[in-house]
DNA sequence: GCCTAACCGAGACGGTACGTCACGTCTTTTA
DNA sequence: TAAAAGACGTGACGTACCGTCTCGGTTAGGC
């Protein structure tokens, strides 16, 4: 049934992790992506170069798999109060754009990838993409039960709740986004948005 | 009383103008902001590489320079309804993502530049900060006349507006932004945000 | 009683005549022996690298090995005139040289080996070595008979044959060489050489 | 007068004298020509690889120009005697193969080169057509004055007396080349030309 | 009407990295 | 055990730019 069969050496997978583990210790090292050539991410990793080219077009592709390791998943939905669904979305958001997890890493990554470009809207074609999914469900719910207006794009509605989270996320370098930021952008904004 | 005087012959102006014009004919031709080198803007104004060194520290600074050159002003605020003002700024925002100005260049700078680094950074430096600026003047007049609640930041208000505009600029590639958008962003807002 | 039996598949044949084959066909491709890696020599003979490292060390031994089967047999001596059997023996150089064969394989490997590295050295450290000794047992007979000066050594009048022919094949890209260029060196020489 | 007007920064010549005593270290060191790469020579002269491909195309080019740097002159020919000339020509080819000098570097570079090709091609373009113009210079001289056989091609002529000299300098590994070598060859060619 | 300092173009310079290629070895499946 | 396939670490290829540094030659004041 399976055509495609597997001919040759196969790809360690022990050379993967490596690279992967390369990059991010020199993340750790302080090493901005700009700075972090496929060279060096080589000689890091004991690797030959061709063996990074051989899986990842270019370091771009190799960063989105970084985040895309060391990204935590989305959050499960109550789906029982929009207005709590809305919240644990938007503070996912928040939780990616100060990396709270242990490890400084992501927060550095994510750091660096918003004042990075194609790699931020790599890795957000994914994202976005699956945010702005999740979101849309939910309104759909609130726009079915009569809840929410209805005469609004859904997409748009969408940026109305994600679109402040992100602007702190992206625009602020400095300020720590505070702790009741989700409930506060959701309460007002579904306040604009009710029947 | 000891006068710093200028010694030596002066800059010429004329290449000044000579750079900045290449860099647009660059872009005009499309070449990416990525694929612009020093070396090649020098090269197509007709200059010496430490020409441009002796004015900017490098591409970024330059390409910023060329983006204040470019950029329209901002927009007069007529300054009588608070909704009318918050309209017009979020329409200069869309314009800017637009670009709908005639010459074609202002695009290209500007759609590249949201997919490119520092840049992005070092220019809306400028254009974040003085857009929030108004935003802020503009809602605390609103909040003085108790139009508006006044129990929150006036920087999280700001970004209920601006927010959702520019995550549909920067994260959308595809579809052109519908000319109703910064009214129906701006009622709905403000419907959240009425005493 | 215990036979040493041969364990495993054996050697395919085959497979040596492909290789080999496979470096004749890129030769009358025109491919310079510069330009022949074993990768590519596998790759056309539709061989893992492995296999040809098997077999031989490197390009030069394989090369060797090419011109070892393409190479024609060195011609019979009549052994009676030593005047002719010289003129014999250096036609077979020159027609070396000019590879007049029918196939215009060795004469593109021979040309270019001339203007390659060891594998000149190798091959020749077989030819000329027998060449030598051919020519040194004809001018022995000559001595011998008195024919010939017995003053002098033998391996230094066979070069005052071989030595002008050479240089001719070896330097001249370009001059076809004459055909009764065999003939006039001997004659010279042996003039010279006469008791 | 002169129209090539120098721009930009000149080329330096300590750079260049760098460069090629980067190649005779190296080869001092036993480097051999074919282990010696562009990287590794720019490594050892403390200069960047494009330094070296702005000067000459490749290894080739570069080796050549370091025979040319290292190779002794011309000696000056007496003009009297047509066999003192010839004498004194076939003792230049010698000592060169020998590279009697007090340095080791000639001979090493000459060791190499002979079994390493267009370099020995290149290198001996210039040598051996320069070589080739002195012998059949003092050729004509002898058959004007009536001493040798007119009949015979000049060049040929001239083969007759280098070419075995050449055979045993590039063909003998081994054996250092006896001293009464060229009077031998050049005695024993005459005979034979000698009308 | 010089003097002199800074400017200008050109391009050399030591580097670093690019993405590709071949080396010779190794690891896998299949025969 | 051989064979085809192809991954692997290594290291060189030749090119492009980096940002700095000379060059010869302008171009302005200040003297």
């Amino acid at each position: 049934m399976s055509l495609k069969v597997v001919r040759g050496r196969p790809r360690s997978e022990a050379v993967e992790r490596a690279i992967i583990e390369g990059v991010m210790s020199l993340l750790e090292e302080g090493v901005s992506l700009g700075d972090m050539s496929i060279e060096r991410i080589a000689r890091t990793a004991g690797v030959g170069k061709a063996t990074i080219y051989r899986r990842w077009k270019g370091k771009e592709e190799l960063f989105v798999e970084v985040m895309r390791v060391t990204d935590e998943p989305d959050q499960e939905l109550a789906g029982e109060s929009v207005r709590d669904d809305l919240v644990v979305i938007l503070e996912g958001i928040r939780r990616r754009g100060l990396a709270k997890r242990s490890s400084a890493l992501l927060q550095s990554l994510l750091a660096q990838a918003k004042s990075y470009p194609q790699l931020w809207e790599l890795y957000h074609a994914e994202v976005v993409a699956r945010r702005r999914a999740r979101v849309t469900e939910v309104l759909r719910r609130a726009v079915d039960k009569g809840e929410f207006r209805g005469d609004l794009d859904l997409s748009l509605m969408a940026d109305l709740f994600t679109g402040p989270m992100l602007a702190r996320t992206i625009l602020s370098h400095d300020a720590p986004l505070p702790d009741g930021l989700s409930e506060t952008i959701v309460d007002t904004v579904i306040a604009g948005l009710r029947v």
